[in-house]
RNA sequence: GGCGGGUUGCCCGAGCGGCCAAUGGGAGGGGACUGUAAAUCCCCCGGCUCUGCCUUCGAAGGUUCAAAUCCUUCACCCGCCA
C-alpha cells in the first residue's frame, strides 16, 4: 500500500494540492496505513464557499483513497477569530450567531464526506465540546505551559500582524486553541494528520509539537497552496461578493453561470483542483480545449461536475437547460410555455399585476435585484445594455407592453452579455 | 495617564473654509471585437419624483452667508513617553 499512498501524494502534486508536507517519506509511509485525519472549518459566515471546498474535497480525496476523514467544525475557534491571512483584528462575532453558523456548516461539511463507509467512515467534530468544560486556569496549566512565547511571537500570522496594526491577545491566542484540537483528535481518534490551507502551516505545526510533547505522539502536516487565479484576482470573488455553496445565497444558476465563465488560463487549473475526473480525463478536456477553445468543453465539464456536486445532477441539469434555452440562438418567443417558465425559474425576478400598468424597463430591473439602484439602471439603458426579450431597447422611460410577454406570461430582461432576470405578469 | 499623528465613497488614497458628490489608482459596470473567455480600445461608476433636488468625508454639537476642510466633546486606530 505504500505505492498507492505514494500515488495518491503525487496525484495531489499534479493537481496542485500539495504546497508543503512534514518530512514526505515519513508522510507516505504513514499513510500505507489507513489514517485519520481532519480539517477545520471555523464559522465567519452562515455557508462555506468555493474557496473551502478546495480543501474540503482534498478531504474527500483522501476518504477516498481509504482513510478515515473529520470535519472539525469551529464552535470554539470561530469564537476567537483566526489571525492568519488577517492584515487587521476582526470583529468578534456574538456567540448565538456562531452557534447557528456552526449548525449549518456542519450540515454543509457532511454532504461531501461518507459516513457509511464500512472501514473508513466520516466523522464531523466541534472543538467547542472539549474547549468549553476547560477553565481558564486549567488550560493555561495544562496547555498554555507547552507554549514559548518566543515561537508564538515567530508564527508569520502573528509576527506580520505585530509590524501592520497589532494583535489582540484573543487572536494570539488562536494557534493554541488549533493545537489543542489537534492534540484532542489525536487523543480521541488517533489524528494523525491535519489538512489545511498553506496559511495554516503555522497553527498546524504548532499542534504537532503540542503532540509530542504531551502525548510524545507523532502527527503529521500537509498543506493546499490557496488557490489563484490567472490575472491576480482573487478566487471565488465577484461583483456580488463570494460564490457561496448555500443555494440560498447563490443561485445553482449563478453557480453554474460561475464556473461557465471561467478564465480559459484557469480552466484546465481548476479541473485539477475540484474535479474527481481521473489524470487521463482531464488531460483529454486539455487537448480539446487548446484545440477548439470556442467549443469551451472544458468550461462545461467544470460547471457540470461541480453543481452536480453542490447541488445535484438533476438541479444541474436544470439549470443548464436554462442556460441553453436562454443563450440559444434561436428566438425566445419560439420556446414553448413549459421550457420557458422552467428556465426562468432559476433567475431573478419580479412581478406585475395583470391589471395594473406596467412599470419601466428602469423599474422593473431594479426590482429584480440585478442592479443596486434606479440610478444604475439608466446608466445600462443610457449605454445601450439593456434589452427586452434578447432585443434592445433605448429611452429612459421605455415600458414592455402587453405584447412583449411571452406566452401571455413572461418578459425577460438583460443587462448587458449575460445578466438575465425575468418579469413574471401575475 | 501625557504628548503627537490618524479616521474621506466597494478598497487604496488626494483634498485642509466657497470653483466638492469631492483629484488619482484599483475593483466593478456598459459598448466595440469575440466564444456567455482573455487582451485591447471607448464610455460610466452616491441616490432620487434627474437641466434640478437630497444624503455623504469616524460620531455628536458649534463658529460662518458658506465646513470634508475651523472649534469643542466623544469613540476607535497608530507612534513616542510614563
Amino acid at each position: 500500500m505504500a505505492t498507492q499512498s505514494k500515488a495518491l501524494i503525487d496525484d495531489l502534486k499534479w493537481r496542485g494540492l500539495f504546497s508543503q508536507s512534514t518530512d514526505e517519506g515519513a508522510l507516505i509511509q504513514a499513510l500505507s496505513k489507513p489514517t485519520t485525519l481532519y480539517i477545520g472549518f471555523d464559522p465567519t459566515a452562515p455557508s462555506l464557499h468555493v474557496g473551502n471546498l478546495v480543501v474540503l474535497l482534498a478531504l474527500r480525496r483522501f476518504q477516498l483513497a481509504g482513510h478515515i476523514p473529520i470535519a472539525l467544525v469551529g464552535g470554539a475557534t470561530g469564537l476567537i477569530g483566526d489571525p492568519s491571512g488577517k492584515s487587521e483584528e476582526r470583529s468578534l462575532n456574538t456567540t448565538d450567531v456562531v452557534v447557528a453558523w456552526v449548525e449549518r456548516i456542519r450540515v454543509q461539511v457532511s454532504k461531501y464526506l461518507d459516513f457509511n463507509a464500512k472501514d473508513n467512515a466520516a466523522i464531523v467534530a466541534n472543538n467547542l465540546d472539549w474547549t468549553s468544560p476547560l477553565s481558564a486556569i486549567e488550560f493555561l496549566r495544562d496547555v498554555g505551559k507547552h507554549f514559548s512565547v518566543n515561537q508564538m511571537l515567530a508564527k508569520d500570522s502573528v509576527s506580520s500582524r505585530l509590524e501592520a496594526g497589532g494583535i489582540s491577545y484573543t487572536e494570539f491566542s488562536y494557534q493554541v486553541l488549533q493545537s489543542f484540537d489537534f492534540l484532542e483528535l489525536f487523543r480521541r481518534h488517533n489524528c494523525t494528520l491535519q489538512l489545511g490551507g498553506s496559511d495554516q502551516w503555522g497553527n498546524i505545526t504548532a499542534g504537532l509539537d503540542l503532540i509530542r510533547r504531551v502525548e510524545s505522539g507523532s502527527a503529521h502536516a500537509l498543506t493546499i497552496p490557496l488557490l489563484a487565479k490567472a490575472d491576480g484576482s482573487k478566487f471565488g470573488k465577484t461583483a456580488g461578493g463570494a460564490i457561496w455553496l448555500d443555494p440560498e445565497m447563490t443561485s445553482p444558476y449563478a453557480f453554474f453561470q460561475y464556473w461557465l465563465n471561467t478564465d480559459d488560463k484557469d480552466v484546465i487549473n481548476f479541473l485539477k483542483v475540484f474535479s474527481f475526473k481521473s489524470r487521463e480525463e482531464i488531460e483529454a478536456l486539455e487537448k480539446s480545449h487548446s484545440e477548439n477553445p470556442g467549443a469551451r468543453e472544458a468550461h462545461r465539464a467544470l460547471a457540470r461536475e461541480l453543481t452536480s456536486l453542490v447541488h445535484s445532477a438533476q438541479i444541474c441539469d436544470r439549470v443548464e437547460a436554462a442556460a441553453r434555452a436562454l443563450f440559444g440562438q434561436g428566438e425566445l418567443s419560439e420556446l414553448d410555455e413549459a421550457t420557458l417558465t422552467a428556465a426562468l425559474a432559476e433567475l431573478p425576478r419580479t412581478t406585475v399585476k395583470s391589471g395594473e400598468p406596467i412599470p419601466t424597463w428602469v423599474d422593473l430591473l431594479a426590482a429584480t435585484g440585478v442592479v443596486d439602484s434606479k440610478s444604475a439602471a439608466r446608466r445600462i439603458v443610457k449605454e445601450g445594455g439593456a434589452y427586452l426579450n434578447n432585443a434592445k431597447i433605448s429611452g429612459e422611460d421605455f415600458a414592455p407592453s402587453k405584447s412583449d410577454f411571452l406566452c401571455g406570461k413572461y418578459a425577460v430582461l438583460r443587462k448587458g452579455k449575460r445578466d438575465l432576470a425575468a418579469v413574471e405578469l401575475v
